[in-house]
DNA sequence: CGCAATTAAATTGTACGCAAGTGAATTTTG
DNA sequence: CAAAATTCACTTGCGTACAATTTAATTGCG
């Protein structure tokens, strides 16, 4: 191996602008799709994230913490608190798992269950907002799926 | 207009689950990038929110903070107190424009212009760890820019 | 001109995200 | 089998996000 190569390639200019950065493109379409989901969520109680443990939940309900958290790529620092939101909001109840009593287990109550007829309704009009065709959907679901998973892979 | 229409097309089952959500592949990429940069800025003391500020500082000194926030699609609830740990770390200041007392003029000091010497660095790492082609990169940025503006529109 | 409406930034309150640490339960090892 | 290591959920502390409110400055309109 050469010595005194460069430890970097050279970038140009253009390229290191704010709006030409992938990651800048992901992080506020993330943000775009939160706050297109607020007005559809806000009226079934739900935060955009507690939306998204509640479909794992519609899954399969009875799931440990630990299982919510690989789905969602999520710590307990994070779910354990959106969990006892959730619970005061009635939608879940945690019971500790008598088989392992490390572990917590979530499961839907009834009305979190019933909760699941909003489902249609909610994707319906976030697929308006989005505004693209089922093509153009499981295209860029692809192309994120490869990069989240080499982004994970690097650390 | 015929009564008794569904409200609602039928989603197969398939599409409701999780995995299957455009808006979470988005929203687990997003995290994916924070953790990706987290090592990285953690070596110059920046966050990943900050990096993006001092990108667009970087590309222009001297901006309001609305202008700011424009370019981040962020309000000044969340730019107040990040530009204020700026400052703190001693990388920005902030003066009131003499023009029009109520706009606050951000700009880089020398240590925040001096910073921009890593960006090689950053963007050569960030760019091993995506892992994927400049074209494949244009080609995500290019979807989901669509993708963002149709959601922002629908709003 | 003078007052109402608007605008900019900051502040307050709520809810993530995540690192780091705690404590209890389980598993691994010597 | 007992001590050490690991695992699981919870908590604490910090830094975003964002709605809603506040304060100060500017603009618009009669």
């Amino acid at each position: 191996m050469k010595a005194h190569l460069a430890k970097t390639m050279e970038i140009p200019e253009e390229e290191k602008r704010l709006e030409n950065q992938l990651c800048f493109a992901v992080y506020s379409t993330a943000h775009a799709f939160t706050r297109a989901y607020k007005p559809i969520l806000d009226k079934v109680g739900l935060t955009y994230p507690q939306y998204l443990v509640m479909l794992a939940l519609w899954e399969k309900s009875e799931q440990a913490v630990k299982a919510i958290g690989e789905q969602l790529d999520l710590d307990s620092g994070t779910l354990s608190p959106l969990l006892k939101r959730l619970e005061q909001n009635g939608l879940i109840k945690r019971t500790r798992d008598s088989r392992d009593e490390r572990q917590v287990i979530v499961s839907l109550t009834d009305k979190g269950l019933a909760m699941r007829s909003e489902i249609d309704t909610i994707m319906t009009a976030i697929g308006q907002a989005a505004g693209c065709t089922l093509e153009e959907m499981k295209t860029i679901r692809g192309l994120l799926r490869g990069l989240r998973s080499n982004l994970t892979a690097a650390v």
